[in-house]
DNA sequence: GTCTATACCCGGATAGAC
DNA sequence: GTCTATCCGGGTATAGAC
C-alpha cells in the first residue's frame, strides 16, 4: 500500500508492443526481400529491427508466422487497393474498363515492395494453412473475371473456363515477375499493352464496341 | 608384373561411374520435385539414390551443383524439343504458327516433370552464374519474338518491344504454373486458347489473314 | 518485457577405413 | 570407388537474469 500513482503509466504494454511489432514486421520484410526466405534467419530480422532475438519471440511463435503475417497484410493492402481505386474510377462499365482496373489494381497492389512480393509468392513454404487461402483467393478472382466474361455481350471467347483462369493467372504472374525484375519497366506502356492483350482476347478483335480509349494500331 | 590379366575390367570406371552419376541425378529430380529445394537433403538424395552420402560427394561437390546440372538438363530439353518439333513440322510460316510453335514447345518442354520444373524456377538459390545463364536464354526468346513481330507484316501492336517481352514471358510464366498446378489441365483446350490470345493480341483481330487454322469464335 | 547466453538440432561436407 | 562416422557451422528456439 505505497502507492501514490495514479494514471500509471498510460498504456504502455499495448502501444509500445504494437510498435515493435510493426517493427519486426517491417524489418521482416527488408531482410525477406533481400536474402530469400531460408537466408532470411530471425537473428537477421531480429537485428535490423534493433531487437533481441529473444524479444522476437516473445511476438512471433516462430519464423513462419512472421511470413504468414505478411502474406496477411498483403492480402489485406490489396482489397484495399481495389476499394481506394473504384472509390474515385467507379465500378467498371465495360469489359475492357474491368480487365483495365484488374490490370491497374495488380500493378498498384506490386509497386510498393516488388521483392518482397516475389519472396512471398515463390518461396513461401507451403503450409497448408497458406496454401488454402491463396488458392481460395485466386478461385474467387477466377469466379469474378469468368462471371464477367459471361456476362459481357463482347465476349468472344470460346471457351470461358479456360480464357478466366489465363487472363487471372497471365496478370498475376506478369506483375510479379516483370515489376521485381531487374531492368526498370515502363509501367504505363505495360499497363497498356497488358490490357490490350487481354482486351483482345476477350473480345477477339471487335473492341471498338467498347469504351476503348485508344484503338490500338 | 604378374598380369595375366588381358582385356582387364572392360571400361567399369567410366560406364558404372556414369550410371550412378545418372541415378543421383534422377534421385535429386524427384527429391526435389517433392520436398523443394531447402528440404530437399542431399542425405535425402542420396538415400533416394540407393548410394552413400560419401559417393554422392565423390560426383557432385557440393549441393548447388546437382540443381545446376538439373538446370542444365532442362535447357539441353528445350533445345532439343524444339528440334524434334520442327522435324516434323517444319519451320513456322505464319506469325500464328510461330506463336503456336513457341506455346507448343513450351508445354511439351514442361510435361516430363513440372514439380521439378517449378523448384527448380522458383527456388533456385540466385547463384550469379545460373542466374545469368537463364538471363541470356530469355534475352534471347524475347530478340527473337520481338524480330519475328517486326518482320510479319500482320503485326498491329504498337510496342514491339513491350509485346515481345509479354509475348515470352506469359507463356513461359502460364505455362509453368498451370502445368504445375494441382488441378488437371486440359492441355489441347490450354494450347487453343494461349495462342489465340497470343495472335489476336499480335494481329490485332485480323487473324483471319494468316493460316488460322480454327477462326475462333 | 527485454536482454544474453546457450541448448538443441540438423544439414553440408570431409576423413579415412576397407 | 564406396562406405561409415564424424566435424563443423549455423539456425531456431528457450532459459533465466535483470
Amino acid at each position: 500500500m505505497s502507492g501514490k500513482r495514479l494514471q500509471p503509466r498510460k498504456e504502455p504494454q499495448q502501444v509500445r508492443g504494437e510498435l515493435t511489432r510493426q517493427r519486426i514486421l517491417a524489418a521482416a520484410a527488408r531482410v525477406f526481400a533481400e536474402l530469400g526466405y531460408a537466408a532470411g534467419t530471425t537473428n537477421r530480422i531480429a537485428e535490423r529491427a534493433r531487437v533481441s532475438i529473444g524479444s522476437l519471440y516473445q511476438y512471433y511463435p516462430n519464423k513462419d508466422a512472421i511470413l504468414v503475417a505478411l502474406a496477411a497484410r498483403h492480402l489485406d493492402a490489396g482489397a484495399e487497393t481495389l476499394r481506394r481505386h473504384r472509390e474515385t474510377a467507379g465500378p467498371p462499365e465495360t469489359l475492357y474498363g474491368a480487365l483495365r482496373e484488374l490490370v491497374h489494381v495488380a500493378v498498384q497492389n506490386h509497386l510498393d515492395d516488388p521483392q518482397l512480393l516475389r519472396v512471398l509468392a515463390d518461396q513461401a513454404p507451403r503450409s497448408a494453412e497458406l496454401l488454402e487461402q491463396v488458392a481460395r483467393y485466386e478461385e474467387e478472382r477466377v469466379a469474378s473475371v469468368r462471371e464477367l466474361l459471361e456476362r459481357s455481350p463482347e465476349t468472344r471467347v470460346s471457351n470461358v473456363d479456360m480464357a478466366a483462369r489465363i487472363v487471372v493467372n497471365t496478370v498475376e504472374l506478369l506483375v510479379h515477375k516483370l515489376i521485381a525484375g531487374p531492368e526498370p519497366l515502363d509501367l504505363p506502356a505495360f499497363e497498356d499493352e497488358l490490357t490490350a492483350m487481354l482486351t483482345r482476347y476477350a473480345t477477339a478483335g471487335s473492341e471498338r464496341s467498347s469504351g476503348l480509349g485508344r484503338p490500338v494500331g
